[in-house]
DNA sequence: AAAGGTCTATTGGTATGACCATAGATCACC
DNA sequence: GGTGATCTATGGTCATACCAATAGACCTTT
C-alpha cells in the first residue's frame, strides 16, 4: 500500500470504500454520511447471511483486515464489537484466536429478545398476556407433534418437580425448565425462541409471587401433568383449557404484585 | 489526573474498576478476565436500567468519560459502540453532540428482534407458522379493546388498499401497515412488537409469493375488511376464523414456495 | 432590524504506532 | 513421556494527533 499523507482519513478511506464513479465525481454526488465501521458492519453481517460466511468460520486478523480494507486497526476493531454485540462474531484472543463466526445458537438469540424486551417499555403485565398467547397458541402445535420422546422428558421434569415438593422445597427453575421443553415440542424453533425469550423477563416477578404463597407450586405441578396426559392423547382442545387456566392464574398474581 | 507509567494498561485500570480487597489480595483471588469496556457497557446499562440515566439524558463527553473511568479514549469509544449496536444510545457529532440515551423506540427494539430472527436458522415456514400464533392468539384482546379510533384506521387502510387495486398496483406495504395497525389494537406494547418483528423476515418471501399470483392481493383485502367489522362486532370467534383463514392462504403459499 | 455569512469551540471519527496480556505451538530438558 | 520454558500470533489498551461535523456566537450586508 502506498503510504498515504498523514492525515487523510475519512476521505482516503471513503475513496477505498465506496465507488468513486467518472469525472466530477467529487461534485454534487451523494455525501457518505455513515461511519467506516458501519460500512465494515453491513458488509460482514451481509457476507454471514449470504453464508458466504458460516459459523465456525475464522476471519483474518484484525492487522489484516486493516489492510484489506485500507483502515485503521480501531476501525476494524469498532466494527467488530458491533458484531460481536449484536451476537454474529464470537472474539478469542491469544493464538489461533480471532473473529469467529458464532452458531445460531438459539440461546444466544432468545437471550438477545430477552434483552431488549427488558429493556423495552413492555410491563409485566404486557408480557405475560404475550406470554399466554403464545404458549397457549402454540398448544396445537404441541398435541400434533409431540413424539414419544417429548412425553417422556416432560414426564421426567413433572417426577422430578413432585420430588422436590415433596422434599419441601420449590424449584421455579423446573417450572421454568418443563414450559421451555414445551416449547421444543411444537417442533418450531421460532416458537422455541419466543417462548424462551419470555422466561427471563418474568422469572423476576414469578419468583415474588411464588414466595408470597408457596402451595401454588403444588397447583401448577399438578397442572403440568394433567397438561402432558391430555398431550399425550392429542387433545388441543383440552391441553389449551388447562393451559389457560395455569396462566391465568400467574398473569393474575403479576397483576396483584 | 497523575501521569501514570508509559504502559500500565489493564493492571491500573483494573485496579480502578474491581475492588482491591484486604491483604494478600493478589494472591489466589478471582481473575479479572472481562474486558474493561464490557466493564463499562455494564456500568451504564445498569444506571440506564436503573432509571439513574433516562431517555433523552446525555453522557459526558467521550474526552471526559476517559478521565472518570481512567482509560484511554478507544475503550470508552468501544463501549459507546456496544451500547449503540444495543439500542441504548444514540450518538450524534458536533458540538452539543454526544452520546444520548435513546427513548424505548419500539421500532427499534423489533428491528433488532427481526434482525436476530433472520440470523438464526429460522425458516419461513417456522417464521410463518409464529405469526400465524401471534396474530390469531391477538384476536381476542383487540376484539375486546379495539376503539373507535382504531377501527377508523384499519377502514382507512382498508380503503387505501381497494384505491391501490382499483388502480392496478398492489402495495405489498399496505397489507403490512393493515396488519401492523391491527397489533396495536391489541393494546399491549408486547404483543405489537413481536408482531412487528415478524414484518421484516416474510416480506421477502411474502413479496415473491405474492408476485406470483397478483389476485392475491384482492381477496387479501376483501379479507382484511370482513376482518374489521367482526372486530367492530366484537366478534372473536368470527374474527379469529377469517384471520386464520387469511394467514393460512399464505401459509400455504410459503410453503409451496 | 433582518438576513445571511464567517468564525470558533465542542465533540465525535479516524489514523498511527507502540506496548501489554493471552494462549496455542514448539522445543529443550529431565 | 511429561514438564516446563520459549516463541509467536493475536486481541486489548494506551497516547497523541488531526479531520469532520455542528451549534452558537459574532459579524457583515442589505
Amino acid at each position: 500500500m502506498p503510504p498515504r499523507g498523514k492525515q487523510d482519513g475519512r476521505a482516503a478511506a471513503t475513496a477505498g470504500t465506496v465507488a468513486d464513479v467518472g469525472p466530477a465525481a467529487g461534485l454534487f454526488n451523494p455525501v457518505n454520511d455513515r461511519r467506516i465501521s458501519e460500512l465494515i458492519v453491513d458488509q460482514v453481517r451481509l457476507l454471514i447471511r449470504q453464508q458466504q460466511l458460516n459459523p465456525g468460520d475464522r476471519l483474518p486478523a484484525e492487522r489484516e483486515l486493516c489492510e484489506r480494507f485500507g483502515v485503521s486497526r480501531v476501525t476494524v476493531r469498532e466494527a467488530l464489537r458491533v458484531l460481536e454485540a449484536n451476537g454474529l462474531l464470537e472474539i478469542r484472543v491469544g493464538a489461533r484466536g480471532g473473529a469467529f463466526v458464532t452458531k445460531p445458537s438459539k440461546e444466544r438469540v432468545g437471550e438477545g429478545i430477552a434483552d431488549l424486551l427488558t429493556l423495552s417499555s413492555v410491563t409485566a403485565t404486557e408480557a405475560t398476556e404475550a406470554r399466554l398467547i403464545l404458549e397457549v397458541g402454540m398448544i396445537p402445535l404441541v398435541c400434533e407433534r409431540a413424539d414419544k420422546e417429548d412425553i417422556a422428558d416432560l414426564l421426567d421434569i413433572c417426577d422430578r418437580q413432585d420430588e422436590a415438593l415433596a422434599g419441601g422445597n420449590y424449584e421455579i427453575n423446573l417450572s421454568a425448565e418443563f414450559h421451555s421443553r414445551l416449547a421444543e415440542c411444537a417442533h418450531n424453533s421460532a416458537v422455541q425462541l419466543l417462548s424462551h425469550s419470555f422466561r427471563g423477563p418474568l422469572l423476576m416477578s414469578l419468583g415474588r409471587a411464588q414466595q408470597s404463597d408457596p402451595e401454588m407450586g403444588r397447583v401448577g405441578a399438578k397442572e403440568h401433568r394433567q397438561l402432558v396426559h391430555a398431550i399425550e392423547a392429542h387433545d388441543a382442545d383440552k391441553a389449551a383449557a388447562i393451559m389457560r387456566r395455569h396462566l391465568d392464574r400467574t398473569a393474575r398474581r403479576v397483576k396483584n404484585l
